[in-house]
This record gives structure tokens, C-alpha cells and sequence, in this order.
DNA sequence: AAGTGGTCTAGACCACCGT
DNA sequence: CGGTGGTCTAGACCACTTC
């Protein structure tokens, strides 16, 4: 986090959240931009950019940069997420493991893991309580060869935590498949909800930066709370 | 789409659904392109950028840049939205309008579309097929300021083809929330489905690129046959 | 050590918006 | 027409991967 453009990505974006421009709704000019930060102008572009990536700001040719107003309450961010733990507009989150073993890599799970056969993975069921509400079912495959090790603190604390701090691996970028079922009776009773009622569900593939894929999860979430926001730039 | 960077996109995007890198998975370096094309640096990567957005590729420093597959038969790529029709993974799609109408925007509309109370705003109501099965209900709010007209024969081709080959205007990004509930008794007749079964719904807010809202949709999928695909980058 | 992508600079010209 | 963002160039140095 060292390179310029990424802090002063980091504190524009504050500079949002804080609600520094809210009286015009605008941003200054990329050459008032330059000036305040001393870069030249790529360099505040790149800025600009990530924060158009993560939807709080969009420009207009000849015209500024403006704040692009999100209503995102309580809804879970897909461009930007780090696990559920990551997500700032959840409180309260509490993690009770289920399940935690090791396991070898069948046919299927080799090909959706692009791995060798017979490499051990850790499998992982969780149930996630958000406010004290039975919030979403996650069941995890971590590649071992790249998580070597796993234990029942770390999956209640927060994995992408140890992946990222601990490891010091870089999580890069990440597929979701995301689709509606019914629920079966066991993942009924774990969201306190009735078999049939709906479901709502994201598979996951996640790769670090150099293209690895070391976790793939299937989400099953509450459908009375859940709700995500995807952010689309039609570039 | 005269620019230079988004012509070299379009042409390695083609040569990679076509194949072209299939024998290595990995895209000539930087250097190799910037001669290919004969551009500056800062333009091939603004190129290989575009692609990365698009899911495409990847790139890793040190050692290049190598393609992303994906499984994506038959989803409906989030983060590429055009409306239905622009989907390249679905054929034979066929519309009927259920409803077109001009409505004034109550208190609720006026907010959600950021426009002033009482507003013309067509209202549409959609079932749409995808392969001779009932595939989304799409209910549709125009801004009838910046879409001054619509018929019957416009709605059931392609809205967005009008707005922006007709129209000329250019579409420049979207919010869209994601969420499932249980079917109502008419919803669930016009998809073929019980009351009470699932369903995944999506609500979209859908801007120019000059910022301005000119429609807002929530489109009901046929839990059955709807898979979505969200890509996430981290940067 | 060589190869390859990541960051940054300085400057030029174009396209679009609003007055 | 002035202000502002969009595209493009040429070159420098750094960080990481691979051998």
C-alpha cells in the first residue's frame, strides 16, 4: 500500500465516506487533484479510477468528477469482498464452525480447483450469525498445498485475515455463481427457516494474484436478510 | 470505438474466444504488442486493462499475462449488462410486452429515479423466453424526459439497441441489487411455477454517462434455469 | 542476471460541456 | 471559448518471477 496512487486513492475515498464534498456533490479537478497531492497526472487518474471501480465516483468529459450515491444499506458489496468479515455494513457477526477436516481431492473437485488429484484440501462448514440472526451457510475446500494449516480459532476469527496478514499471500480475483434454490431440510433448521423456502446462493472461486485458486465455497444465505449489490461500469 | 486502445481490446478479445492462446493459455508480453500494434506502453496496457475488467485475462508481474477461463455456459455475466439481449450465451430469446403504459413518478419513483415528482415515466412490463421457457418478468420504469418515445415493436427487439444505436445515448454504468423471495400467485403463473417457489430477483438503476438515471427495472428470474456470474477484481 | 509487469513523470493534443 | 476529462507518447526506474 506504499505506491501513491493507492493512498491517495485511500484518502479520497475517505474524504467521501467522511462526506468532504457532499455540498457539491463533486469532486475537484484532476488538475486541483495534481496540485493538492503534488503527482503528475496519470498518477491521480489511477486514483480516480480505482474509486470509479468501486463505485463512489463517476466522470464526465468536460464536465468534473462526481459522487455516484449508492442506496447499499445492509447490502453485501460482490466487487469488493474479502469475506463476510470484510464487509463494513455488517456488525456483529459471530462464526460458529461445523465442520473441519481434511479431505482429497475427488475428480470433480480437482477440475474446480484446478489442482492434481488426491491433494488434500481442507473442508469447512460454517454457520455465520449476523445480529444474532442465522445469516448464511458456508461450505469451504482450501487447497492445503497453499493453506497449510487451518485450525477452529482462525476459521472463527476471520480466513482471509490469515490468508492475507499471517501468510502474506495476496488475494487476487474471484468467479461468483450466484442462483436461487430450495432449501433442503438440514440447511433449513441451521437458518431457522422451513425446507422449500427459498435460498439464495453463491459458488466461489477465488485465486490469488498469481492465478491460483486456493478456495472454492458454496454460500447458502438467509433469504429474508440477504441482499447483494453488484456494480456494473459498461466500459 | 475509434480510440486505439479499445480497437487492440476488441481484437486480442476476439483472438482469445477464437482460440489464438490456447496452446500456451498466455498472451504475448507487452513488449511483443506494443510492436504488434506499433502504440506507447501506456496504451497496450489501457488495452490488456480493458480485458482484465472483462474477466479475460490476468496478469502477473514478473511473469506475464496468461488467460482466465471461466465456466460460464449459460450464465448472465453481471458485470456486462446490455439487457438480456445482449447476452452472447443465450439464443432464442423471444419478448412479449404484457404492459405499456405513462405514469407520473409518485414520491417513491421520483426518489429511486432522481427525478421530480410528477415525471413522465413509461412503465413496461415484460415476459421474456429464453428457448421456449418462461425466463424473467421484467418490470421497467422509463424516464420519458430522456426516452421521449417507446412502442410495442422497440420493447420487444431491444430497448437498449434503440437508446444507444437509435438515440444515440451512451450507457455508462449500473447498480443492481440482488435478492430471492418467494413467487406471488401471478408471478408464478407467467413463469410456470407455484406459489411460494423460489425466486431471484433483480433490482437495476441504470445511468448514461452523464450521470442521469433514465431507467430502473426489477427483473424476476425463473429459479430453474437463472445462474448469474459476478467477477471480482481487488484492487 | 534476464525477463516481464507495476509505478510514475512530463508533455501534447483531442473531445465534450457549459457559459 | 474556457474548463475539464479522454487519449496517447516516450522514457525512467522499481518489483517480482524465473532460470
Amino acid at each position: 500500500m506504499e505506491v501513491k496512487y493507492k493512498q491517495i486513492a485511500e484518502i479520497i475515498e475517505s474524504n467521501i465516506l467522511v462526506g468532504k464534498y457532499n455540498d457539491t456533490k463533486k469532486l475537484p479537478t484532476e488538475e486541483e487533484l495534481m496540485k493538492e497531492f503534488d503527482v503528475s497526472r496519470n498518477t491521480i487518474r489511477k486514483a480516480i479510477g480505482t474509486l470509479v471501480d468501486r463505485g463512489h465516483i463517476y466522470q464526465v468529459q468536460g464536465s468534473g468528477i462526481f459522487i455516484r450515491e449508492i442506496s447499499k444499506e445492509g447490502c453485501i458489496n460482490l466487487g469488493r469482498i474479502k469475506g463476510l468479515t470484510g464487509e463494513t455494513t455488517l456488525n456483529n457477526i459471530v462464526t460458529k464452525m461445523l465442520e473441519l477436516k481434511i479431505v482429497k481431492a475427488d475428480e470433480e473437485l480437482a477440475k474446480k480447483m484446478k489442482c492434481d488429484l488426491g491433494t488434500n484440501l481442507y473442508f469447512v462448514k460454517r454457520l455465520r450469525y449476523v445480529d444474532n440472526v442465522a445469516f448464511t451457510i458456508e461450505c469451504s475446500y482450501y487447497n492445503k498445498d497453499i493453506i497449510p494449516y487451518l485450525n477452529q480459532e482462525i476459521i472463527e476469527k476471520s480466513i482471509y485475515d490469515y490468508i492475507t496478514n499471517d501468510l502474506k499471500f495476496n488475494i487476487g480475483f474471484a468467479d461468483k455463481m450466484i442462483y436461487s434454490d430450495k432449501l433442503e431440510a438440514d440447511e433449513a433448521e441451521l437458518l431457522c427457516l422451513n425446507e422449500g423456502d427459498p435460498s439464495l446462493i453463491i459458488e466461489d472461486t477465488v485465486f490469488l494474484t498469481n492465478g491460483y485458486i486456493f478456495d472454492i465455497s458454496k454460500v447458502t444465505y438467509n433469504y429474508k436478510n440477504a441482499k447483494l449489490l453488484s456494480l456494473a461500469n459498461f466500459k
